[in-house]
DNA sequence: CCACGATACGGAGACACTCTCCGCTTAGCA
DNA sequence: TGCTAAGCGGAGAGTGTCTCCGTATCGTGG
């Protein structure tokens, strides 16, 4: 028998609740609180999720696959070196900062292999490949800052507006500074 | 009176100590530990720091000195545009990261005007300002990024170096970047 | 030099969170 | 319907934070 009815059921309830207590007080909160909001003991929980960071991976998995969505996008639009590479910018802060703490997370958690939730990591940066890619091959950037690195630089971008709470247009002249600075000049 | 000699003995004590156990063990490390290891009682440590904040701002006195004393240097040198920002991020990477977890502390404090660390903030934005000051005199830099944001630019780097333990040789590139991105294009 | 208040100390203990262990329950097959 | 593996729950051990208050010490004024 492949996975127990009830089982799958007190797992997506898990993450469903999990997302809405980290929303309200951040991915610190009381895992214990998650579970009794759940109506479910803590053995299950901790039986999910044998890790803090296990839940946030289960979490963080539907929006990263809305980040390789909103690249699609982003590259189907014909536009200029720099607007491109703003405009992904602003797509990536936007989604990795819909949950608090989820920027200096994700961010934190870049490049390094062993981390929990490493796939989200990888996928983040996929999506930074195919757009410096593509202006890599138009000669628009400089080819000694891999995917990576982009991600690490955008996303302690993201993380200061995530913690300092920054409206959009205070972020963009940021943003536009990291972009400048990876544009080959003219 | 004004202060009892016990009583700061025991304080610096527990920051000599403190600082200790936090390079070993991160900021997170255990309090009542710090107390122990100090020879104080747990509500010693409380009372001279009601917060972990409160320690961390204590410990962190010393080398925001050194950024001032840094920055001195940095501007002393006669040098070109680009060089003068580049070294003074170094600096300013360098330092922040002398302590584990210290370059998120201070990055995302940044700006909080309600911060407990708020005042070490001001001298390191401070010491930005001077920077870019000095680079705006020259008419070299876009203007409308200021020293805050400049600090939550570098910081980020930092940040990421610090938790992925990069190398100065991978952090440049990425310094560089933020430094193009801010020199207005010749 | 001593006595006496103000000041500071220490650590027991209340509270909160994490995570494990194991006896009990239940889903799902035959 | 009965059996069994899979899953459940929650008590409780371990650890960390922070407070409270009886006790000890400092430093001064007599």
């Amino acid at each position: 028998m492949p996975v127990r009815a009830d089982a799958q059921r007190n797992r997506d309830r898990i993450v469903e609740v999990a997302r809405e207590v980290f929303r309200e007080q951040g991915y610190d909160a009381s895992l214990d609180l998650v579970a009794k909001r759940a109506g479910v003991g803590a053995g299950t929980l901790y039986r999910h999720f044998p890790t803090r960071d296990a839940l946030v991976d289960a979490i963080m998995q539907s929006w990263v696959d809305r980040v390789t969505e909103a690249t699609d996008k982003v590259l189907a639009n014909e536009c200029s070196d720099r607007d491109l590479l703003v405009r992904w910018f602003e797509t990536y802060v936007e989604l990795i900062t819909l949950h608090k703490g989820g920027a200096a997370k994700i961010t934190c958690a870049m490049g390094d292999d062993d981390s929990p939730i490493r796939t989200k990591c990888q996928v983040l940066s996929g999506a930074a490949g195919r757009v410096i890619g593509e202006l890599a091959d138009r000669g628009a950037v400089r080819t000694d800052v891999d995917a990576v690195q982009v991600c690490r630089l955008v996303g302690g971008v993201a993380t200061v507006a995530d913690t300092s709470e920054l409206r959009a247009d205070a972020v963009r002249p940021l943003l536009e500074v990291v972009a400048d600075g990876l544009l080959v000049r003219a």
